[in-house]
DNA sequence: GTGTTACTTGCGCGTTTTCGCAAATATCAA
DNA sequence: TTGATATTTGCGAAAACGCGCAAGTAACAC
């Protein structure tokens, strides 16, 4: 850290520094492309865990391309994967997901009415 | 669409499909880039609309290239701009930047509620 | 062991993105 | 008009990205 601590900083400063801590660019980046969001479109409707071959059903891309697509929102903590015999189970972190998205909106939010 | 209605249509399917036309890529693709978040982040600190070459202080790149990411956002509707002599005006649409993502989150958690 | 299935990873290629610089445009002032 | 300021846009280069294919790894069956 290079900042000073809230105390000794500006509103305007901490809402920046907040902002910039919640508002990560590899979240974004894992959702940015088209192919992914219908990975986790897919997932969302899914109850049970699913295998990579499923879901590249949804994709019209080869299954090595969603193998990568899924481990860019595994990395970003979007799905999860569970090892079961020679399979690996994708399940969407919806309750994470939703809670990120409410954060986000709370933290614009926050800055955006204390500089009214 | 190529679609059938709704009616006919199982719950996942329903789901599926509203997820996917409410996560838009290009809404993701305006954010994930760390100048972009900069861009936000500052503007979200910002009572009055701020010129460009003011907001290019906060990245450490070109105003060129700054101008450019703005028009990037203001083509996701993110940022709003307004002329005023020579210069031009931005502001963090943070009101529907916000309805957005609380948008997600119901639209996600509604889809994972439904096949529970 | 061999073979099969499920997935991941290395590689090369084409596309897209981002950058800085320079030129173009627009507004205002003298 | 000439000049200064503010922003956008054209251009070429570098980096990042997404893709298919082929090879690698891991788990299971025979």
């Amino acid at each position: 850290m290079v900042q000073k601590n809230n105390a000794s900083m500006k509103l305007p400063d901490v809402c920046e520094e907040s902002l910039s801590s919640v508002m990560k660019p590899e979240f974004f980046k894992a959702l940015c492309d088209p192919v992914r969001i219908s990975i986790v479109a897919n997932l969302a409707t899914q109850k049970a865990p699913v295998p990579v071959t499923d879901i590249a059903g949804c994709c019209g891309i080869d299954f090595s391309g969603v193998s990568r697509h899924l481990k860019i929102l595994k990395d970003a903590e979007i799905v999860e994967a569970t090892k079961e015999g020679r399979s690996v189970l994708y399940t969407l972190r919806a309750n994470s997901l939703v809670e990120t998205l409410r954060g986000l909106a709370l933290a614009i939010e926050g800055c955006a009415s204390a500089v009214e």
